[in-house]
DNA sequence: CTGTCTGCAAAAAATTTGCAGAGAT
DNA sequence: ATCTCTGCAAATTTTTTGCAGACAG
């Protein structure tokens, strides 16, 4: 196993990511990025965030708009599921993983779950509240 | 609206995806195409999908390899959620929908589910037993 | 006929790779 | 000093677009 070295560009994309707790896309974190570092190429982006995929840092995600996310991998949103609102992208966290049920009924029937991803989106009270009035 | 036209691409590209019934990725279904039509172009799986969409006759998904699938969307279908096997890759689908009973708990919180995606995936019996000999 | 769809080629966008130098340990 | 990481440029891969002819209605 290869050594991983902590270095300024990484140390900032993982700062972006634990400030925003939210998840971003490599557009946005690149975005980000360049603020404070605007040499930093893209393809720094790819592999820092390949590499902290790796290291179990970070999580990736599909959401509605058909890109990549990413979001830290903290203790408070470790295997947290969480549902998003289309209007204004803020994400609400589930309090508890609906999975499970379903994970014990399928071993049953000698189905090992080893992964699984679910991603619930609509439109938040505040939301609906706006689009009322 | 535009009007749609049912040329021998698409209704091929459609029987393709039911006779699947399994989610293809744009790769598969070109693959599954040539065979039939040596001449078809990419981009035009690529339209052809996008159109399919629009009539709301397959459903886009995001599987494990990170890839985009599609999947007609008909009657037996509708509405089903599915787990995948990572070894296989066979699907077997989900007796009902966990979703329903979040999406009441959030409605009381004023969140309004209008979307959501499951994915689950693992090893089915069969891929365990090859794996254990 | 009319207008959409197709194949092709080219363009654009997204991602990966090679490399020499910078920087971390 | 060693070996990983970075920025840059180029290569590769994926997706989109323009166009002239094919074909469905």
């Amino acid at each position: 196993m290869e050594n991983t070295r902590n270095t300024k560009q990484k140390q900032h994309i993982l700062s972006i990511l634990s400030t925003a707790k939210r998840p971003m896309s490599i557009n946005e974190i690149y975005s980000c990025c360049i603020e404070t570092y605007p040499r930093i190429a893209k393809s720094t982006i790819y592999r820092t965030i390949d590499s902290l995929i790796k290291q179990n840092l970070i999580d990736k995600y599909y959401l509605s708009d058909n890109e990549l996310f990413y979001q830290i991998k903290d203790n408070s949103t470790e295997h947290k599921h969480y549902v998003i609102c289309n209007s204004c992208k803020k994400i609400f966290h589930l309090p508890n993983c609906p999975i499970h049920s379903i994970q014990d009924s399928l071993s049953e029937y000698g189905f090992d779950v080893t992964d699984h991803y679910i991603q619930i989106s609509g439109i938040c009270k505040e939301c609906r509240k706006k689009a009322d009035t």
